[in-house]
DNA sequence: GCCGTTTTCGGCCCGACTGTTTTCAGTCG
C-alpha cells in the first residue's frame, strides 16, 4: 500500500462528497490531508497513530480512515459513499466546465451516470431544457469531452518549459508588456506540467489578450477575458495568461505561482494579521488601503516573512521556516561545477571526449566524468575491460593537455538482477568514479530490488547510486524499492545518490530528494548526457534539487576538482581501502 | 474534518469568467 493509494482514495472521498453537497470545508480537509501524504517520504502504512495525527491536517478521524485502509485494504465510509454516488459520476467531473452539481443535477434527472453517456445526450440536444442548460451549455459540455479524449493529463517538465519560454518570447516582442513571467508549477518547477501559466504587466491588457490569442502557435481559445485569457497550443498544452497593472505585479505572481494551498496559508496568515491578500495586492482589512503588491517580496515582507524562493512553495513546512528565519540557501545553477554523469561515443553517446569536454567548458564547467556503459548493456555498446582501460589511457593523456579543467575516468556499471557488478574490484579501482544503476529486472520484488542497491553501496568503489528508481514519467513506474533501508544503507557507507536530470527521470525525485538530505546523505545532480545539447538538462535536475531543499554543500559537484575527488575518496578511507593519499589513478 | 499566544467551538482565502440568471451560481485556479 503506497502513501498515493491513500492520497487517491481522500481525493475520491473529496470528490463524492462534492458531488453530494457534503459540508465544503470537510471536503477541503480531505483534499488538505491528500495532498500532505502525498508529499510525504515515509511510508504511512507503518505508522502509528500518533505519528499520523503528526502529519499536518491529519486529525483523529482521517487517522482512523488511513489504519482502517492501510491494514484491511478498505474503507468502510469509501464504501458507503460509492452506493449512493455511482463511480460514473467521478470520471464526468474530469470534463472542464462540468463541476460537482451539475453531475449531481445530470444524475437525478436524466441518470446520467458516464461520459459516453453524457456526450450522447448533448449530441442529440437532450440536456436543455434543464436547470442552467441551453443549446449554449451542450456546446461547451462537447467541446470539453473532445478536450479530456485528446488532452493528455500532465506533460514532463522538459516537453512544456521550452514551449512556454518560446510563448514568452513572442509575447515580449508582440504585447505591450511591461513585466511578464512563468507563474504555476512550471516557475515552481514541478516533474510534471498540467498547463502553462503567464502573469503579464501592462496598461493595456486588450491588446496584450488580442497578441496572445492569435498567436500562431493557438490552436484554440477556451477563454478569453478583458484581463484573463486561455488557448490550447499546437502541442495540445494549455496556456493561460493573466495581465494586471503594473503595481500589481508582484502579488499577481505571486498568486499565480501558487501553489493553491501555500496561497491558502497565506491569506489565512494575512487575515490573522489584519490583512487581506489578492492577486491586486496587500491591503489593510480596515482602511482597505493597499500596503504592496509591486514586487513579490512585498506580500511576503507584509506578512514578516522571509521571500519564500517558488520551489518550496507547496504548503510543506516552507512557511513556518520562513518565520523562523530557517528556509535553506538553495542551490542555483550557477553553483554547478561539473556533470558527473555523462556517455561517451565508447559506448552509446554520440560524441568524442574531446567534443564534451569543449561543451562543458561552454558552460563554466570545471570537470565531468565520462561515464559509458559497462559490458553487462550490450545494448548501449557497453565496454569491455579492455575498452574501458583504454578509454581510461585516452583520458589520461587528455588531462595531461588540458589547463583548468578534468576529465574523471570513470563507468556507469550496471548492477546485475543478483546484485552484482559488472566490473572486478580490479578495475573499479583504478577509475575516479563509479557510478552504478539498475538496467533490468524492474519487475523483481522490493526486497530483491533493494538487495541489489544495497550491495552494490556496499562496494566501497562505488560513488553514486545512478537513477535509484528508473521511473519514466509517463511511460514506466519506478520499480519498487525500501526507501528507509536503500537511504539508511547510502548514509553509512558514504554513497551518494543521484539526481538523475533527463526530464522524464528527475530521479531521485523531490520527496526523497528532501529525505535524503535529512539524513545527511551527499547528492549529485547529472545529466546522463548522450547527445550534445542534453547538458541543457541540468537545470531541471537543479530545479528539483531546489524543490528537495538542497543547498550548495549538499551537491557533489558543486565543489571544485580537488574538493570532489577528496570527498569521492572519503568512502574508500572509510572502507580501509585507501590512505588520505592520491590512490586514484588521474587524481592530480 | 481540522485546528487553536485571540478560540476545544466556531471559524476555515479570494477573485475572474461564463452562461444563465435580471443579480447570480457554478466552475476554475
Amino acid at each position: 500500500m503506497k502513501n498515493q493509494d491513500v492520497a487517491k482514495v481522500f481525493n475520491e472521498i473529496a470528490e463524492m462528497l462534492e458531488i453530494k453537497g457534503d459540508n465544503p470545508f470537510r471536503i477541503r480537509a480531505y483534499r488538505r490531508a491528500a495532498q500532505n501524504i502525498e508529499g510525504l517520504a515515509d511510508d504511512i502504512s507503518g505508522m502509528k497513530e500518533e505519528e499520523l495525527k503528526g502529519i499536518p491536517g491529519i486529525g483523529r478521524d482521517l487517522a482512523d480512515k488511513i489504519k482502517e485502509y492501510t491494514t484491511t485494504g478498505s474503507l468502510q465510509f469509501l464504501e458507503d459513499l460509492k452506493r449512493e454516488v455511482p463511480p460514473g459520476l467521478l470520471e464526468m467531473l474530469s470534463v472542464p466546465g462540468l463541476g460537482p452539481k451539475t453531475a449531481r443535477m445530470l444524475f437525478d434527472k436524466l441518470k446520467v451516470s458516464s461520459i459516453d453517456a453524457l456526450e450522447g445526450l448533448a449530441k442529440k440536444g437532450g440536456l436543455r431544457g434543464l436547470p442552467g442548460i441551453k443549446a449554449r451549455t451542450e456546446e461547451n459540455l462537447l467541446k470539453g469531452i473532445e478536450l479530456i479524449k485528446r488532452r493528455s493529463d500532465r506533460f514532463p517538465i522538459g516537453r512544456v518549459l521550452p514551449v512556454a519560454e518560446d510563448l514568452l518570447k513572442k509575447l515580449r516582442e508582440n504585447a505591450p508588456v511591461k513585466d511578464i513571467s512563468l507563474a504555476g508549477s512550471l516557475r515552481r518547477w514541478k516533474d510534471t506540467i498540467k498547463d502553462i501559466d503567464i502573469i503579464a504587466a501592462s496598461n493595456n491588457a486588450a491588446k496584450v489578450m488580442r497578441a496572445f490569442t492569435h498567436l500562431p502557435d493557438v490552436k484554440e481559445v477556451i477563454m478569453s477575458g478583458q484581463t484573463k485569457s486561455s488557448i490550447i497550443t499546437r502541442e495540445g498544452i494549455q496556456v493561460d495568461l493573466r495581465v494586471v497593472e503594473e503595481d500589481s505585479f508582484g502579488s499577481a505572481l505571486a498568486y499565480f505561482t501558487g501553489s493553491k494551498e501555500h496561497n491558502v496559508r497565506l491569506r489565512e496568515l494575512a487575515v490573522k494579521k489584519g490583512l487581506k491578500i489578492n492577486e491586486y495586492g496587500v491591503f489593510d482589512l480596515k482602511t482597505g488601503k493597499k500596503i504592496g503588491g509591486k514586487k513579490e517580496t512585498d506580500i511576503y515582507g507584509s506578512l514578516g516573512l522571509d521571500f519564500i524562493p517558488p520551489e518550496l512553495r507547496e504548503d510543506s513546512g516552507e512557511i513556518n521556516e520562513s518565520l523562523e528565519k530557517r528556509l535553506p540557501d538553495l542551490v542555483n545553477l550557477k553553483d554547478i561545477k561539473g556533470d558527473l554523469h555523462v556517455h561517451s561515443k565508447y559506448s552509446d553517446g554520440s560524441h568524442t571526449i574531446e567534443e564534451l569536454i569543449d561543451e562543458a567548458k561552454k558552460r563554466g564547467y570545471q570537470y565531468i566524468a565520462i561515464t559509458d556503459h559497462s559490458k553487462g548493456l550490450g545494448i548501449a555498446r557497453g565496454l569491455s575491460i579492455e575498452q574501458l582501460l583504454e578509454q581510461s589511457k585516452q583520458i589520461k593523456s587528455i588531462n595531461n593537455r588540458l589547463r583548468n579543467f578534468m576529465v574523471l575516468s570513470g563507468a556507469e556499471v550496471d548492477i546485475r538482477s543478483d546484485g552484482a557488478i559488472d566490473y572486478p574490484d580490479e578495475v573499479l579501482k583504478k577509475l575516479d568514479i563509479v557510478v552504478a544503476s539498475i538496467h533490468s529486472g524492474f519487475r523483481q520484488p522490493k526486497e530483491q530490488i533493494t538487495m541489489r542497491l544495497v550491495s552494490a553501496m556496499k562496494n566501497p568503489h562505488v560513488s553514486i547510486i545512478a537513477h535509484p528508481t528508473g521511473r519514466l514519467i509517463g511511460e514506466r513506474e519506478a520499480y519498487e524499492i525500501d526507501f528507509d533501508e536503500f537511504l539508511t544503507v547510502a548514509k553509512h557507507t558514504g554513497t551518494a545518490v543521484e539526481i538523475n536530470a533527463y526530464p522524464l527521470r528527475l530521479d531521485l525525485s523531490d520527496i526523497y530528494t528532501r529525505k535524503a538530505k535529512g539524513m545527511g546523505i551527499r547528492l549529485a545532480v547529472s545529466t546522463d548526457t548522450h547527445v550534445m545539447n542534453q547538458f541543457d538538462f541540468m537545470r531541471y535536475g537543479v530545479g528539483i534539487a531546489r524543490r528537495g531543499w538542497l543547498e550548495k554543500e549538499d551537491l557533489l559537484n558543486t565543489y571544485d576538482y580537488k574538493a570532489l575527488l577528496k570527498l569521492l575518496r572519503s568512502k574508500l578511507i572509510r572502507a580501509g581501502i585507501a590512505g588520505g593519499g592520491n590512490d586514484r589513478k588521474s587524481a592530480l
